[in-house]
DNA sequence: ATTTATACCATACAAATGTATGGTATTTCT
DNA sequence: AGAAATACCATACATTTGTATGGTATAAAT
């Protein structure tokens, strides 16, 4: 017996990550119902050949007990909403437009999202080129903290200053103008705070 | 009704927090055996107090599915294992010196740790002090790659590079002379290569 | 003083869950 | 050609699970 897995198991098996990326594991009905199968006796052949190949690892008799071994290889790849400019802004995608193979050490706040930095007007905030920003929606934007905004349908990630009459966004790079705007102008949002980065050691050199 | 949750509800509302960060929600069963219930009845009605209360989210009829609501409140304390030094060795500890909030339910990679930097060794490879790697002990160390490595029971990281007869540990920056071990040396050991890392925004400036 | 919220208990029930057994058909390996 | 693995199906069973109803006792609020 080989540690191969065949298509089919190899499809649940990505389920099951899935799933586990949203938080909860699968029932062996649930599964059924995903794949099409009319009863969980095929669901459980399944499971049971995954176990016996070294995949996954099921706790008899616990519901949705399955557990994912080898979870290297089982990064959870979540999707990357688009390009935000550190220094001058970039469009947002509607769609996402990449994945990032996100540990599940630095999992995301509710509802938040994330976005990969382009630009290094941020370098002295240590944040860099090819860093993936987990941006949280909920929370309030304060002074000095770096925030993602929306200017004229494009996004920026900036250091966020209410002043006044105006808001104005920084680089920490000096090369970078400070983007000034006035409290009346509607075409700005702010939509959420970076609360972490996360960067991946794979893709870089070495 | 307030907002307020009792002593019973917050003690079953962190059993969940904890339970999510193992992950894998409890069963009513679950959580009134864990607090010595003799009936899941008594278990569905804190659990309907606290869901009132807006704490939770409970799907009508599915297993194990309560959801956490306000996560940012929940953040899971996870412990780190010790500092490890960018430029010179500093001590692992054996139990853990601090712990860092990460986002939701942190799980990790398994059998992966945190380690937290100490130093500047290694900001040209943008690693910086205060930054948490995620250090993988299952994977072979490969030339170039950063590393995490055991010398005389301290700790380091940096580059790993093999050559004929020795281990050569680089830091990127320059100040720092690379360490040259050579294979008969016995208090060496690499301990695992980091595949990420990742830094917290709370904790800094603004 | 009376209501309300809290904190448990017991019992009951339909549905869901994991498991087991036995079957058919197809593909792959030897 | 025969054996083994794969990929499904049907049916059955004991337990578990979420839910519902009704009860007791105590503390807090009005």
């Amino acid at each position: 017996m080989s540690k191969e897995l065949t298509k089919t198991q190899q499809r649940i098996l990505e389920f099951l990550a899935e799933s586990k990326a949203k938080g909860i594991m699968p029932t062996l009905a649930e599964i059924a119902k995903k794949f099409g199968y009319k009863n969980r006796s095929t669901v459980q052949q399944h499971l049971q050949a995954i176990e016996k190949k070294g995949y996954i690892k099921r706790s008899s008799k616990l519901s949705r007990g399955i557990e994912l071994l080898l979870e290297d290889k089982f990064f959870i790849p979540q999707p990357i909403l688009g390009e935000v400019a550190a220094g001058n802004p970039l469009t947002i995608y509607p769609d996402s437009i990449d994945t990032i193979e996100l540990p599940t050490v630095a999992r995301m706040p509710k509802d938040s999202f994330l976005l990969r930095v382009k630009g290094d007007s941020l370098k002295d905030a240590y944040i860099f080129s090819g860093d993936v920003v987990i941006v949280n929606p909920n929370l309030a934007p304060a002074n000095g903290k770096i925030v993602v905004a929306i200017l004229d349908d494009a996004a920026v990630v900036k250091r966020f200053f209410k002043k006044s009459n105006s808001i104005e966004l920084r680089s920490e790079n000096p090369e970078y103008a400070p983007i000034i705007i006035k409290k009346s102008y509607e075409n700005f949002k702010v939509v959420g705070i970076v609360v972490g980065i996360y960067r991946s050691m794979e893709t870089m050199a070495g």
